[in-house]
DNA sequence: CAAAAAATTTAGGCTAGGCTAAAATATTTT
DNA sequence: AAAATATTTTAGCCTAGCCTAAATTTTTTG
């Protein structure tokens, strides 16, 4: 490991998982943008986590990185740290879905295994975030995830919403609004081949409603 | 203020606060001890802090620093976050009153006003942690204490106990081990010239402790 | 397939916040 | 009131992580 793991280190390592669960290798660029940071700064650090004993990515000038299984660890503890704040927040103060990410995003680095460890216990060992968002088990492991974007649905296709995309407040709103949370099942009424609009009916809600893909790519079901 | 008031700082502000309140102004050796620096790197902060705009510290040269209002606003809002912190990890998560500093010495710099005010709403507004140490209101106001270490008391003399350190976790767990905690009635049975041992006899106890002064200077009491 | 565009890396610099060693100032002892 | 000791400050250095500008790939496009 590099002497030590800052907690840069591991907004880097988290957003480098999460990149590599998209596509393959994480971009110099992408990173830079999820991290709102120069792509020049990124490439001095993946050289650097490159060339830590040991190697915390793989990576190859011009081709960006991948996770290494040291590297995988760190990320999943943090990822795991996240997503067990969310649901802490949500449960224990009353936050709403809406509000917990930012405040999740500065805790994660912070709090020890035994805090990890007893919200865990007192929120009966969860397997999913307010979002629906899987959370890697206490020994690092990432549950198997099936779901597909919402996006790739088509005309008369049935699903179960599993998770949406918690990053963008407004959205997450909008998606409560309109009743598109986790465990729902929607149908699909409508499939428009020029824009990408889907018009869906949400279980439990009156009316249909007509969703683009800002939207539809940001949801993710199970059919 | 400077730009930002990193978290080193707030750390600074913190510990100036409390040697404040013992002494007079904070020495550069007091608080390089307090914050494990050396004192040369002290040195360079106070410099900083008391000429940032506005100033933050008082500082002359070879006579220490205290807070201005500005840096006291400051230190007052993260011994908040950190009481608070305290009580809410006791409450909430089952921690022991001598588990809680760490985590709160970390969670104090990173948590929002929004989640201080959820915790004080969930605590119903406390105004002492676990250790008794008085919590600062929500306009940061320092609560009057009125107490004096057990240490000052002499033979005959009752007392109530309203604080105790809390930095020591050994400490902590042997003052609960012999029921000295908070709001508990004691009674001087001896003291003794030579080492400062108090004997004291304490409410709900079966028998009498003999405490030496490294217990009794850190207990505070009510006469 | 060459030229333009996009992505990435290199080079050089900056700030925050530490460090040690040596110099200066205060305080305590004799 | 010196001398000795303790405290504090100065000077010079270092690392982590950022930045911009310029150079170098790589990718896309006409
Ligand atoms: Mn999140
Ligand atoms: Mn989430
Ligand atoms: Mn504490
Ligand atoms: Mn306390």
């Amino acid at each position: 490991m590099p002497e030590t793991i800052t907690q840069s280190i591991q907004d880097y390592l988290k957003h480098i998982y999460e990149l590599n669960e998209n596509g393959g290798a994480a971009s110099t660029n992408d990173i830079a943008t999820r991290l709102n940071i120069a792509p020049a700064s990124v490439t001095g650090m993946l050289q650097k986590l490159a060339s830590a004993t040991p190697p915390l990515v793989v990576y190859k000038k011009h081709q960006g990185v991948t996770l290494t299984k040291s590297g995988e660890k760190v990320a999943l503890e943090v990822i795991r740290h996240h997503r067990l704040l969310e649901s802490f927040l949500v449960n224990t103060l009353g936050y709403a879905w809406d509000e917990v990410h930012n405040e999740a995003d500065k805790l994660e680095h912070v709090i020890s295994e035994d805090f990890e460890a007893r919200m865990a216990e007192a929120l009966g060992h969860p397997t999913r975030d307010p979002h629906g968002e899987l959370i890697p088990s206490a020994d690092l492991v990432m549950p198997a995830d099936e779901s597909c974007p919402l996006a790739s649905l088509r005309t008369d296709e049935t699903a179960t919403i599993r998770r949406v995309s918690d990053d963008d407040p407004a959205l997450l709103r909008h998606l409560r609004e309109i009743g598109v949370v986790p465990e729902v099942k929607i149908i699909v009424k409508n499939y428009s081949e020029f824009d990408g609009n889907l018009t869906i009916k949400v279980e439990g809600q009156k009316s249909n409603v007509v969703l683009g893909t800002a939207v539809t790519s940001q949801v993710f079901v199970d059919k």
